[in-house]
DNA sequence: CTAATATAGTTTCATATGTAACTAATATTG
DNA sequence: CAATATTAGTTACATATGAAACTATATTAG
């Protein structure tokens, strides 16, 4: 594998944790904007919501498990989801810890309206990438992810 | 410009937006216990470092341009530095709101010691990618952050 | 069966953060 | 030059967040 040479000295602008951080925090801001205006939802109950979607009736810590969140942010975003009617909560048969969640019909109604417009959003991001380049993308994300995982030996 | 299929189901492992929230999270995550544990600075403070590493005599405001930080985070961190003898400030002499900042010898210390752990844990984060990929990357990295430019009209 | 331990989820508290209001200085306008 | 508007930076307030303590239930060990 042909190398780089080492950097020796620090430009913040091309350091990669702070490109990540900026671009990361420039997306969800205006992301959140969306979500925020049109449906009065945070990031972490879109999160919540988003996951609810796709597997009904799991609790709140695979919620935790599946967004990344942790589960006091996890607990209070769905307690506001059940304020405002999204959310549906009841206890579980087997385990009388665990709540057994799943989106409302209020929920499922707005989570059908997010959905395009998430997609939507995504799509205009990475429109100008050519298909070749999305799945490039993807790819390389994998393997920062994988390489960054929280749990890893601190480098 | 091949197109890819468009998606029309949302699956939060695969959504651009959530995939680098989660990886900037781990990644800034695991380079503020760095700067912390070893130096006591966040993440705001360390940035506001790097930049007066590379400019010396640069006003605050100009610090929140580059590190895209806004003014108040900058302020805060900035007071921060004072009180801990990283950074110092004197009043400009043109314009009596602006102060000049700058690294103390201190901070400079600081600076020379902690610029090659950044390096290092970038180094770290990159180095299962070939320097194609890592070119790639930043090529492709570019392009999203133009797209998702704050200032933009909102999508 | 009882005691000790672990887990799910919530609440509390201390800190971090963003927005808006504010202060002090400079720039603009008429 | 006086009145007004703008800019640099700080402070105040309200909200968000994370860590640790807590409650309730379940599991394990003896």
């Amino acid at each position: 594998m042909p190398e780089l040479p080492s950097k020796t000295t620090l430009r913040l602008r091309d350091f990669l944790p702070y490109r990540l951080s900026v671009l990361s925090n420039t997306v969800s801001g205006k992301i959140a904007n969306l979500y925020d205006r049109e449906f009065g939802l945070s990031i972490w109950q879109w999160r919540v919501m988003a996951v609810l979607g796709e597997n009904a009736g799991i609790t709140a810590t695979e919620i935790g498990q599946v967004t990344a969140m942790d589960k006091v942010a996890v607990s209070r975003a769905v307690s506001g989801l059940i304020d405002s009617g999204h959310v549906a909560r009841k206890a579980s048969a087997e385990d009388g810890r665990r709540s057994i969640l799943s989106l409302t019909t209020k929920g499922k109604g707005v989570y059908d309206k997010i959905v395009p417009i998430a997609l939507g959003a995504e799509r205009d991001l990475v429109e100008t990438l050519s298909a070749a380049e999305q799945e490039q993308l993807a790819r390389l994300m994998d393997k920062l992810a994988k390489t960054a995982e929280p749990d890893r030996p601190l480098w």
